[in-house]
DNA sequence: CGGTTCGTTGATCGTGCTCAAGGCTAGTGG
DNA sequence: CCACTAGCCTTGAGCACGATCAACGAACCG
């Protein structure tokens, strides 16, 4: 009976191309829908930055992700629907990469992180690992949507270099005072949605206001903290989690 | 000596603040590059689309991930630098939802799907179910990512409104001719970077055009195949895989 | 009723695009 | 040594898409 449940909820119609699902397999499906919770529309469900203990499976109403910018602008991630499951990345980072909020009148069932890692049945460090790999390189990816949704080139191209330095560093490279960078115009340009003509006139004004130099397969930092604040900057979602997560 | 390794490598360096890791641990990490590939700058190692039996492992050189539309642009999505994994998602879809190239000279370790899952210690229907999710996700975020930034305001209006049809049927839900859709027009904007007053106007040209109509919580389709030309909508990249993957 | 939210339209402005041209630098061959 | 090429970078002039500012209308609800 939960199984028939599984299958023709919406979760089951999205999962029903995966093949047969024996009894064992729709008890675990089942299992995730297990506590049920309902809001009301416009319930903030995940903070931004704030640490999500849970996914959540929706089952009913929909729903929508963003980020807030410093300046009030919002920029929309997406709209999970029912039988999507939000948040499953969050799980792997210390802080939600996005908000989360219902948006009419919504049924979602809690997915702890415990219940998922006995579902995929996985309890190990590189699994840990390579999650929270996975799940930051989703964070970047919301991060450059609302870089090119919601700010100025100016703003974005600031993005941008600081996100490669920070990554950089990340991995050993010493970028104080700036790094080596093989891009050329047309590559920046495409990263940021931008043509390549005006992308150069923004890279003269980051040159002519000394903030940060590109030249010759170089990116030279004169005035790190005017970048900062040009880019409104915040390098959480690059870092690894400090505490235990997943 | 293995161990050693590991940890000043790039991904070392990343993976470092997990903690102490056991030689075990090290050894799966290692395990992952034990496969080392060379390619020349300019080298496409995923093509869109295609199948991608392997993530990569980038070791050294610097490279890119994008996104092609048919009137020749191109989204940027990533710039994969040594110590990331490219395309963990790839390996639970059918085709890949971006190319990946070299820009520099740059070393890889392929990952195969089974070595992943070993690593992982998982194999079962619904963990690949549960990494397809997450897969398709990062998918559509991507597909965001190129709308926003590549298209049109008209063209990426279209674009959004039938992926959530699509998405809509997939659940069960019956989109023929129109769908119920409590987006009021604030909310449609800031998913499509655009002001409110402007989707407006974007909208009257879709009614004026007999396409497609917004009106009091419900999207009715005058014109799908006009529709699917404006937002050159392919939605392979919501679909489940036919085929088995992970 | 007044208040609120949402949708609609007009007028004007500006960021970033397009088209067009020219300037650097490195590499190649005379 | 110079001529020539090919990439890449730089700059100018004009234009257009979409933003901003300002109103007003419609529907709903207390």
């Amino acid at each position: 009976m939960m199984a028939a449940q599984s299958l023709e909820s919406p979760l089951g119609n999205k999962l029903r191309a995966f093949g047969d699902w024996t009894d064992a397999e729709l008890a675990i499906l089942g299992s995730f829908s297990a506590r049920r919770r309902r809001f009301c529309p416009h319930q903030t469900l995940i903070h931004e930055h704030d640490a999500a203990d849970d996914a959540y499976l929706v089952h009913s109403g929909w729903t929508y992700t963003y980020k807030m910018l410093p300046d009030g602008g919002r920029q929309i991630i997406g709209f999970p629907l029912p039988g999507d499951i939000v948040g499953l990345s969050n799980l792997a980072l210390e802080g939600s990469a996005f908000s989360f909020a219902s948006l009419t009148e919504t049924e979602v069932s809690p997915i702890s992180s415990g219940a998922l890692m006995r579902a995929l049945s996985i309890e190990s460090k590189v699994a840990r690992a390579m999650l929270w790999s996975a799940a930051r390189e989703s964070a970047v990816t919301m991060e450059h949507l609302t870089n090119i949704g919601r700010r100025s080139a100016l703003s974005r191209t600031a993005h941008l270099i600081l996100e490669l330095a920070h990554r950089l560093r990340q991995i050993g490279v010493d970028t104080t005072g700036g790094f080596a960078c093989p891009l050329n115009q047309h590559l920046f340009a495409d990263a940021l949605s931008l043509t390549a003509i005006h992308l150069n006139r923004v890279l003269r004004q980051l040159r002519e206001a000394d903030i940060v130099v590109l030249r010759s397969g170089r990116v030279v930092i004169h005035d790190y903290d005017g970048l900062m604040e040009l880019a409104a900057f915040d390098p959480g979602y690059l870092s690894p989690p400090k505490r235990r997560v997943l």
